[in-house]
DNA sequence: GTGAAAGCGCTAACAA
DNA sequence: TTGTTAGCGCTTTCAC
């Protein structure tokens, strides 16, 4: 039995005024006499009146509310996002609810639904893996719901946008092997519909191109992280006839898990193999040999993203902007073969 | 400007029939003539009427929303305990709004007074690592709102609580090294505030005193984590006249960076120091050598934390319950001296 | 400067 | 079975 909360209609009661003349007290905003509101404000303090927000989101028609949908929270990318989220819209007077989609499209649309009947006044999204047809994101655009996308972006939507330079940091780390004179580079990749790995794929083979170095199917590994084991196709391309001499992986959990089945077959890094990671994990200065990475700007991202939603819900009707957050390379020993 | 919503206003306006008679179709509940229910049914569906979740929020002076105040998302134990807490809340129909403190004690005030502002119908907490006065908390038993604390939590308040052996699983760890031969066994301790720090430290010096192993105040780290690096104390330990034989730290990536710098000062794991983590990160096992840590139930404790609230938000004037969720060692290589 | 009344969308007690 | 009415807590227009 919650404390029988206190209302306006209370502190109206005790002080023999009508509740408008309190909530107008309260409000500070229109005038009312100095002495009302002083004796309103005194009351309400020592009741301890609390205005009931869920009445005001009512009236209102918005619950001062964002909700965020991200793969899984237990990624340092995703949890660092959502640090910058909440970051901002605390200073905004905004709370947040965030989903995981857990990486599944059928979650993800519950999550989506559940957000939209919650009725949160804006958006933030990460697509799951899983997420190939977007049709489900249409309602919000129909209902003029507000949403920015954010890291994994959907670029057929017609709606604000928060990335990074996926192809271009591809490009660059790529060459960067390439100038450490490695030439038979493996890769990682997630699936092609999905934004990040899309473009990142791109950098990588262009960055081949630009070298004159032909791209090998056989160093390409599409990874579902479903069924097969890093260690595994770890192996597989340790065995091949021609074994690569870099990997360049998809986040840094994988690239050590990756090194660590390396060292085990007694090759060493970065001779025998270079590794190259993404994500810029803390963890990455403590291995050994410490990991080249991608620094990806988390917490900026996350706050980049949620300052346009809350621009957007602030302004209902302006056009979506797409804002680009630039990632940079890491060198550190796992890649260092030159001077 | 949003979809200028449907309410059952306009159904009831359309159909010619009262709003009552709508709501009641809908509702599923009370008898209403089968043939009403079916315009009404198909009516709502065509128009894609949804409930607005305020208005009934504001007529049952609910939310159906938990509060969650953590000290840090980029953390995989809370990460991991907020999973569990959504997959339960989820099933139970509930959102979730997770708040971070940063391990900051003011900020974990206002993470409070923005929840019950909310009105969230219930709080799980565990509390900043800052926290030492806990008035704070008082509110809500006065205001009679559900709370669970887990893993960090407040043993003087009476209210339902979720934890882990702490105590036993330190003095478990602490004999393990002291079976391996080790007798010099530095410790890593946090503030002796926090439930988790006191405790843990506890089972550390029990243990020591029950092998008749003298407490060594030089092997004892506070460490708050804000000036003082880890590599500095570390170097320090090694400096000892009496350098000490094993660490007991205090999380998965403290002890990897100091297996770091042990390595860096030309010592080895486990022979001349051993070294024993807190959390059982995934990477523990790629470290080498491989970090013997404690396994910590992270989304089972969020699980549990959850249900008990959910069953307190439920049945209001239950008495509170102490739940234990058992945590246990795993031995890998980085303390493994004897067969 | 203040009060009365309406209304946000919904449910539920009471009448019919 | 259905409609009327009141009310959840608040803001706001319109009188006075």
């Amino acid at each position: 039995m919650s404390n029988h909360s206190v209302t306006i209609k209370d502190i109206a009661r005790i002080l023999g005024i009508s509740k408008s003349t309190v909530s107008r007290a309260l409000s500070e905003h229109t005038d009312v006499n100095a002495k009302t509101r002083e004796k309103v404000l005194a009351l309400a303090t020592k009741l301890r009146y609390q205005p009931n927000s869920i009445a005001l989101h009512l009236k209102q028609q918005r619950t001062n509310t964002i909700g965020v949908i991200i793969p899984e929270t237990v990624n340092t990318f995703f949890s660092g996002a959502v640090s910058g989220i909440q970051k901002i819209a605390t200073l905004a007077g905004f709370q947040v609810v965030v989903c995981q989609s857990n990486e599944c499209y059928t979650t993800e649309k519950d999550n989506l639904h559940s957000l939209i009947a919650t009725r949160v006044d804006g958006l933030l999204i990460s697509v799951s893996r899983e997420t190939e047809n977007t049709d489900h994101f249409d309602t919000l655009l129909q209902n003029n719901i507000p949403v920015v996308f954010f890291d994994r972006i959907c670029e057929k939507l017609d709606t604000s946008q928060v990335f990074t330079d996926n192809y271009q940091i591809a490009f660059e780390a790529t060459q960067h092997l390439i100038d450490q004179g490695c030439r038979r580079i493996a890769t990682i990749a997630g699936p092609s519909h999905l934004y990040t790995s899309c473009k990142r794929f791109e950098g990588y083979k262009d960055a081949l191109m630009k070298n004159n170095i032909e791209f090998n199917p056989d160093y390409l590994i599409y990874a579902d992280f479903k069924q097969e084991s890093i260690e595994r196709f770890t192996r597989r391309l340790i065995n091949l006839k021609e074994s690569p001499d870099a990997i360049f992986a998809i986040n840094d959990m994988t690239a050590i898990e990756m090194m660590h089945v390396i060292k085990k077959n007694g090759l060493r890094i970065p001779q025998d193999i270079a590794v190259l990671g993404f994500n810029n994990d803390k963890i990455g200065q403590f291995v050994e040999p410490s990991l080249t990475t991608i620094d990806m700007p988390a917490q900026d991202m996350g706050e980049a993203a949620a300052e346009l939603l809350l621009f957007h819900i602030k302004n209902p009707n302006q056009r979506p902007e797409k804002r680009l957050i630039n990632s940079r390379l890491i060198v550190r020993d796992s890649t260092r073969l030159r001077p």
